[in-house]
DNA sequence: AACCGTGGCAGT
DNA sequence: CTGCCACGGTTG
């Protein structure tokens, strides 16, 4: 145990690897010189190689010196040692109680992390190096960025002018705010759908461009939202400026292009998703991370990190100002604005002067529905039509319908592999046998009447539709009878966006109709061309998922209704109603953008439920205000500090039994101020036919809840299980 | 995670 | 007696 003594010269290493320690190797007397924390090595690792990143160096060693074995090699065509970058994985690693390694390799793309070998002419560094990022043209999207030419890495002459812009009055505000800020700062750009907030991110990304030349930027947006809309507005206003997009949709070679350039500091602009705030940037200057509340920026893999939170805590390290930025900001940037900590910037204005839409809400309940929509919505959507207009029509649920049922005896198209339903899914259009592939993202001329007659699945034989389960991806025949008592008569439950596209062209059979969700869009390039129909006119009612709700300026626009979104009232989850409440602002936010009088109707069977009251008087800040005093009432974050430890095993019990065997040490551990709960199977307690449980625990600050982490993680490791564990440190579903 | 060695048991 | 898998301990 005793640390050795005697002149070593041990680095350090961090390697992709899940576990909580850095290994220690020797150096040489070669390599002792050159090696600095943040270097890149080679070392041996069993029998094979790997790259590690060195992150300390010493004199002596936990391990016995006959034990170390030596760095192979100093990777010195690798980015330069970047502290700052090794100081944000420090942190990350610590705050969310995980290997720094963990944090450091997988942010590297994986080129530039595998081992080289001794027979490549060229490093993958070389190769990288050569390809540097463009300037964005118009219209772009991320899938298509321009492919970086060689040896066009000194192309940074370009002036910066960017077209003059007029701003309102509260952009210049902020704007002038931003400018104004020196060091480090968090900024809370609260402002409404329309309101302009792109070109206060853009108008300040200039300015920190123009003064300071070895500046950095990084523009961290959720995963959706990297739109040919957003690039449009970066080539306006940064023409020859090149721009780095990140995000993990592109090839090997390029992502390994854009990183190193940004990680050398090549490329000032950074355009990018969450796994962008991991990317060394050593000019960095300023942060903003756009719809800031946003659930895509929560890594799902290897180190649950929010990319959000490590913007804030990088721009602390690095003394940067950052921009939080969203029309409906999470109640934890809320709170903390609230509190002073960050800068409420608000805008509560549409940029192009358009009023607010008006904001209806209709009970469908008792009502004479056709189908499943409410005489309002009806209505409002043949006038939209013939006055020309756009509508847009909200379900969040894609597929037929959620469920099969069999009414005779209660049958559920339940999935055998997890706790919950498969949803029907129809593979054709409803007039053709085209498949869904093809069908599904042109524009569809109406089918013939009475083409929905019956229910789909006896109607139209079960060879169009199927069973998909959403959680595990099984995709099954729709049976031909109930398997449980024969009866031949099944029946769809609910409307999901394929029924809905289906009733509104039996009501409106000269209207033009799309449908834009997760199933359209795996078609390549099928999502844009539906953007791009809709953006030209050829659309008059867009159906579809919370895939609309995001950026998109549909000029024509004047109608927006969403249908039953009750899912989210009465959730088990507390955070259901935030995020329902967002999702609403934001597609609604989509009517009237160019300036013209608009509605939104809400149809749903709980018209009394205040969060509908705020929405409809377009009050965040109310809904918000409330949300927190219920929060704070019922002890909820952001007021306490959760951390979530999930098991999985092939039986619950065993599942359980870990848990319960964690909650007997974390009494051991525990301390004031951290409250155990029981350990509990998981709202969707079976996935991929694997058996989740979890253990809940709370603490009344963030040194509490770390600290004892700490100490629990230590006695947990030395458990030895089969039961796979993980635990997520501020867990946003439980 | 990936790899190795150990040990249990079935099969030729 | 060999071969295969399952488990568990190690990797510096």
């Amino acid at each position: 145990m005793g640390a050795s003594s005697g002149n070593l010269q041990v680095a350090r290493v961090a390697l992709d690897l899940p576990l909580a320690e850095a290994f220690d190797y020797l150096l040489e007397a070669d390599l002792a010189t050159g090696v600095r924390p943040g270097a890149w090595v080679v070392v041996p690792w069993g029998r094979a190689r790997r790259i590690g990143i060195v992150i300390g160096l010493a004199q002596t060693s936990e391990v016995p010196p006959e034990r170390l074995r030596p760095v192979i090699a100093l990777l010195d065509d690798a980015p330069a040692p970047d502290e700052a970058w090794l100081a944000l994985a420090g942190f990350a690693a610590r705050y969310y109680h995980r290997g720094v390694g963990e944090v450091l390799l997988p942010a590297i793309p994986k080129l530039l992390r595998t081992v080289p070998s001794t027979r490549a002419r060229i490093s993958a560094f070389a190769r990288a190096r050569k390809r540097a990022p463009q300037a964005v043209q118009p219209g772009a999207a991320a899938a298509s960025m321009p492919v970086p030419a060689a040896d066009e890495a000194g192309g940074l002459a370009p002036g910066l002018a960017g077209a003059p812009l007029a701003l309102t009055g509260a952009q210049r505000r902020a704007l002038e705010a931003l400018v104004a800020c020196q060091g480090f700062a968090v900024h809370l750009l609260h402002g409404v759908t329309g309101s302009g907030k792109t070109e206060v991110y853009l108008g300040w990304i200039a300015h920190l461009l123009a003064t300071r030349p070895d500046a950095q930027v990084l523009l961290l947006v959720p995963e959706i939202a990297l739109t040919p809309q957003l690039f449009g507005q970066i080539a306006a206003r940064f023409a020859g400026e090149p721009v780095a997009v990140l995000h993990s949709g592109l090839p090997d070679g390029e992502r390994a292009a854009q990183w190193l350039a940004v990680a050398e500091g090549r490329v000032r602009l950074v355009v990018g998703t969450r796994l962008a705030v991991l990317t060394p940037m050593p000019g960095l200057a300023a942060v903003v991370v756009d719809e800031e509340h946003d659930a895509s920026y929560r890594q799902q893999e290897g180190v649950h990190y929010s990319a959000r939170d490590l913007a804030v805590a990088m721009a602390a390290q690095r003394k940067v100002p950052v921009v939080l930025g969203s029309a409906t900001p999470s109640l934890e940037s809320w709170l903390a604005a609230h509190r002073g900590r960050y800068r409420l910037l608000t805008m509560p204005e549409r940029a192009a002067g358009g009023e607010l839409p008006r904001l209806r809400i209709v009970d469908p309940r008792g009502r004479r529905l056709q189908h499943s929509l409410a005489p309002e919505v009806v209505e409002a959507l043949g006038q939209a039509l013939a006055r020309g207009e756009q509508s847009l029509v909200f379900v969040n649920r894609r597929g037929y319908a959620p469920v099969l049922s069999c009414e005779a005896c209660g049958w559920l198209s339940r999935c055998e592999h997890c706790s919950a339903c498969r949803v029907l899914h129809r593979l054709g259009a409803p007039g053709g046998g085209a498949a869904e592939r093809s069908a599904a993202a042109s524009t569809r001329r109406p089918v013939p009447a009475g083409a929905e007659a019956g229910a789909p699945a006896a109607a139209a034989g079960p060879s169009r539709y199927r069973l998909v389960c959403h959680h595990c991806s099984v995709d099954v025949a729709v049976p031909r009878r109930c398997p449980d008592c024969g009866n031949v008569d099944l029946t769809p439950l609910g409307r999901g966006t394929q029924r809905l596209e289906e009733g509104l062209a039996a009501l409106f059979p000269g209207a033009r109709i799309a449908r834009l969700d997760r199933d359209v869009a795996r078609r390549r390039n099928a999502a844009r061309e539906v953007i791009d129909a809709a953006h030209a006119g050829e659309v008059d009612i867009l159906v579809g998922t919370q895939m609309l709700a995001k950026g998109h300026d549909f000029r024509r626009l004047t109608l927006v209704a969403a249908i039953d979104p009750d899912g989210g009232l009465y959730s088990s989850d507390f955070r259901a109603p935030e995020r329902l409440f967002a999702v609403l602002m934001q597609v609604a936010g989509r009517a009237g953008r160019a300036g013209a009088a608009s509605q939104v109707i809400v149809q749903t069977r709980f018209p009394g439920h205040p969060l509908f009251a705020a929405l409809a008087r377009h009050d965040y800040a109310g809904f918000a205000d409330a949300q927190l005093a219920e929060r704070r009432e019922a002890a909820l974050p952001p007021f306490v500090f959760q951390a979530l430890l999930r098991a999985e095993a092939r039986a619950l019990d065993a599942a359980l039994d870990f848990l319960g065997q964690a909650k007997a040490l974390a009494e051991e551990a525990a301390q004031d101020g951290v409250s155990l709960f029981d350990p509990v199977p998981m709202p969707l307690m079976r996935l991929a036919g694997r058996e989740r449980a979890q253990l809940l625990l709370e603490a009344s600050s963030r040194p509490v809840l770390h600290a004892f982490l700490d100490r629990w993680l230590h006695r947990l490791a030395a458990l030895r299980t089969p039961v796979r564990w993980q635990l997520e440190v501020d867990p946003l579903e439980i």
